[in-house]
DNA sequence: GATGAATGAGGTTTCATTCAT
DNA sequence: TATGAATGAAACCTCATTCAT
């Protein structure tokens, strides 16, 4: 992840592996070749904010609550782990992340899913297919991040306006 | 642009010539490297974008028709050429473009930054940073269009909506 | 000697140490070297044939069935075990086969060498070097072998008019 | 050929192309890939043969005289330019030279073929496959060649021998 | 004796860029 | 200005062999 976040989805394997404290072929014992070095990467990565989203998620809050935890736990993750962030958005853009992948991370969301589900179908908007709510929070969250990380001080100011731009315009 | 739509800015410089009927050598008569011609492409791209929105911008409307004139132009554009959005899509992710190319696009925006401006300065929130409207928009333009892609027979009632979200949530 | 027989000579040690039941390493307690292991095979396949048309030898008959059961036996064991003449071949035209392991094979052959240097020195055609009928008859069984493998129903007419072609040409 | 004849056909590109005076990339301006070099080095080898055969060929001649032609021009060829025999026998041996490159040679083999042909049909054995004479023949080149090699100064008598051993068979 | 992770040299192939024509 | 063969560094990946357990 290291070697990745410094030098692009481009970094050689070599690179990768030296990163790693280990020989250029001591990586193909772990992984079969580098695509799949990339996907195992990709799942860990979005795992790991999965996990941390679901670990105290407010089960029984309202929706906005419920709403609000999903924002700022993707914004608080992104913040803390820069490099994890980068590299995950960097891979999901790119076309080395097979279908398989994105089954298995999709697995992971469960109560994020169902938040973003609800949300959806209770849009003011009416009826929105689905996955419309779930793409815009992403899309707002990128935006909302972007501009944190240009002013790291307005932070807690900034995530509540995007949460806000999020809320107000879906309900 | 043809042939990174199809084969991604891994593309060679050999392959990029030839679709544009050229010698491989000839490409460097033209720009001095590869790095040169992708944001050279970068720029004409956006330009292109810019100039549609322009070219029949209503100077004199209230700020919601300028503001949806706006969205719905980027919108109708990606549209209309896949390709073109693909490929402006995949270079501003990638590393590749520099500084000086993006200060040289930020100049051909424009009406549409001030409206956007406008917008951000008289936004419901209170103050948001320079930029945050704009970075907004732009986001909830790039889930709009996967959605349309997807579901091209919505495509009028996706624009709109997303349009509603978009203006709801700043106004 | 089945990875050999499908993958080729380049069948990777790792590759063979998994079809005879072994992990990598294991494979090094018994043969020093890639190359040692090889040798080792070859040697293995060519006492197999020998063994077998030892075995049963006429050692009392008359030449021309001397001769007739050494190309026999040949003809009968590679098409009884097509992997093992496939295999042995594929040695004999390596370079991997040293010295050694030809002159350990050439004296384990003994009656077939005695045959086949009587019916060089009793030769029609007067004097021919040491070995020639030798080389002539197994040039002549691997074309016959070829021939067979393509139409196994003539099987039993091709190994008699192939001898019938080593017969005449010597006698 | 120079190389593959020292090293066998695992010689590297890279040293195939330095042999050439050529850096390792522009070997691949020339072949595809590492395959297509050898079939190529394996047509043009044959040709080799076939041409010198075919180019002063009796037409007019018995059946004997021209096997004798066919018999005699690929021992002189293949004790004249050793490397070229060596090189083709590997390539013949080998899997890498694919169906239609057997195609291509044998399409030059024209009046040698139609000899061969003649002979297979007139042959004191009675019917015999398609191709039978010509594989013997060819497997009969193989043995006598191996034999010069080892005795360069009977040379004229083995390869008049040889192709008694043949004639005899057949006829 | 058996294991298999670790090694790193070496293999093939790609490609941005140059330059003589 | 146009050409395209030539370049060689660098990419990914394989594999015979070692050695601590």
């Amino acid at each position: 992840m290291h070697e990745i976040a410094e030098t692009g989805l481009a970094a050689s394997t070599g690179k990768i592996a030296g990163r790693a404290g280990l020989a250029t072929g001591t990586l193909f014992t772990y992984f079969a070749n580098k695509k799949e070095l990339l996907n195992e990467l990709y799942f860990e990565l979005k795992l790991d904010v999965y996990t941390k989203i679901n670990s105290n998620f407010p089960h029984k809050a309202g929706l906005e609550r419920r709403a609000m935890h999903v924002w700022s736990g993707f914004l608080d993750w992104s913040i803390e782990f820069p490099e994890k962030r980068k590299v995950s958005a960097q891979l999901n853009v790119s076309d080395v992340i097979t279908c398989e992948t994105r089954v298995r991370t999709a697995e992971a969301r469960s109560s994020i899913d169902a938040t973003l589900r609800e949300l959806g179908s209770r849009c003011a908007l009416g009826g929105v297919p689905e996955g419309f709510a779930a793409a815009i929070m992403a899309s707002l969250q990128e935006a909302t991040i972007d501009f944190i990380a240009k002013q790291p001080s307005q932070r807690e100011e900034l995530t509540r306006k995007g949460f806000q731009v999020f809320w107000r315009a879906l309900r």
